[in-house]
DNA sequence: TATAAAATTGATACTGCATATCGCTTACGT
DNA sequence: ACGTAAGCGATATGCAGTATCAATTTTATA
C-alpha cells in the first residue's frame, strides 16, 4: 500500500487513496500481529487473514466489505478481528456523512478524517488544533471536556470542486 | 420546557437539561405543526403526539424511548415522525460517545453539542468557530470542505470533575 | 356539507448489521 | 508432546429501522 505523507503548515496529512485493494505488505501484518501478541492475543491464521485484508484496503471499508473479501473466514471471526483491531487502536472508525460506519488502518494517536464524498478517499488530519478551542468553549458552558468526535466532509483534489 | 440561554464570550449556549419529560407547551407544538403545514405536511393527531413527546423530552432521547413514551402511536409512525422532524431540521441527531444515536429539539441553524457522559445533559454550542480552521486544514490537504460533524464529550458543571 | 384524491396510519413482515452461543479446533507455555 | 485456554465458525438471536399495504384521516374542491 502506498502512503503519501504530506506535511503542510500545521497539519500532517496521510492519504488513504487507492481504488482497489493492494496486497498488504507482510511487514505491516507482522507488525500488527506482534503488537497483538504483546497484549496476549494469539497469532492465528484467520486473524492474520483479517489483518491482511484490512491492510490491503485502500480506503475506508465496511465490515461487510471485509467479510466479502474474506469468504474463507467466518463472519463472526471477521467482526471479532475488526473489533479487536479497533480496541487496540490499530484500526479506527470512520463515520460518513450518511452515518455509514467504515474502518481504516489508524495512524498513531489522535487524529481526524477528511472524507471525500465523491470517491471515498480519506486523509488523516494528524494535528488536531481545534482541541483548545473546544476545551475553552466547553469551559465557558460549564463543561469539562474529556474528548470529541470530528469528521470533515468535502471533495478531494482529484474530484474537483 | 425550561430553556436557559446563556451567552458567554463567543459561544451561545442552550442547555437541554431536565431529568424527566415536562409537558410540552402547546405553542411549541403548534409552531412546529405550522412549519410542517407550510411545507405541505398534514396536521394529524398521531403526528402532534409525536411532536409533543419530542418537545417534552428534557435531554437527548432515543427513538425507542420515544416509542415507549407513545404507546398509543404505532412504531412506524413514531419513526416516520421523527425522521420528518429531522429532515425539516426541527430536530437534530446527537451522537453519544458510544455511538448511540439520540435526538433533541434543534435550535435554528448550524450548531454542535456538548454532552455530559454522566447525566446525559446536552448543551448546544451555537457559535461554531472551528469552521474556518477546518476549512483551512482541508484546503492544505487539497480538499474543499463542504461540511463537518462534531460532538464534544465531557462532564457538565453539576456532575463535577 | 358532501366527495374524492392523496397523505397518513399502524400491524406486521422484513432487512441488515452485529453479537451471543457452543461444540470443535488451534496455539502456546510447560 | 500435553493440557488448557483462546480462538474459530455455523448458526441463532437481537435490535434498530424500513417496507408493505389495507384501512383511515385529512384536505381541497364542489
Amino acid at each position: 500500500m502506498q502512503i503519501r505523507s504530506i506535511n503542510m503548515t500545521s497539519n500532517a496529512v496521510k492519504h488513504h487513496g487507492h481504488d482497489h485493494p493492494t496486497p498488504a505488505s507482510p511487514a505491516v501484518v507482522d507488525d500488527i500481529v506482534a503488537r497483538l501478541s504483546r497484549q496476549g492475543y494469539r497469532d492465528t491464521e484467520p486473524r492474520r487473514l483479517v489483518i491482511s485484508a484490512v491492510a490491503a484496503q485502500g480506503r475506508p471499508f465496511t465490515a461487510e466489505e471485509l467479510c466479502a473479501a474474506l469468504p474463507c473466514v467466518g463472519r463472526a471471526t471477521v467482526y471479532r478481528g475488526l473489533r479487536l483491531l479497533v480496541e487496540t487502536e490499530q484500526v479506527c472508525r470512520v463515520l460518513l456523512e450518511d452515518r455509514e460506519l467504515r474502518y481504516q488502518l489508524s495512524p498513531q494517536g489522535h487524529h481526524h478524517h477528511l472524507l471525500c464524498g465523491i470517491c471515498g478517499l480519506s486523509a488523516d488530519l494528524v494535528d488536531c488544533n481545534v482541541e483548545d478551542i473546544l476545551r475553552a468553549a466547553a469551559n465557558r458552558a460549564g463543561f469539562r471536556m474529556s474528548g470529541h468526535w470530528l469528521e470533515v466532509y468535502g471533495r478531494c483534489g482529484d474530484c474537483g470542486d
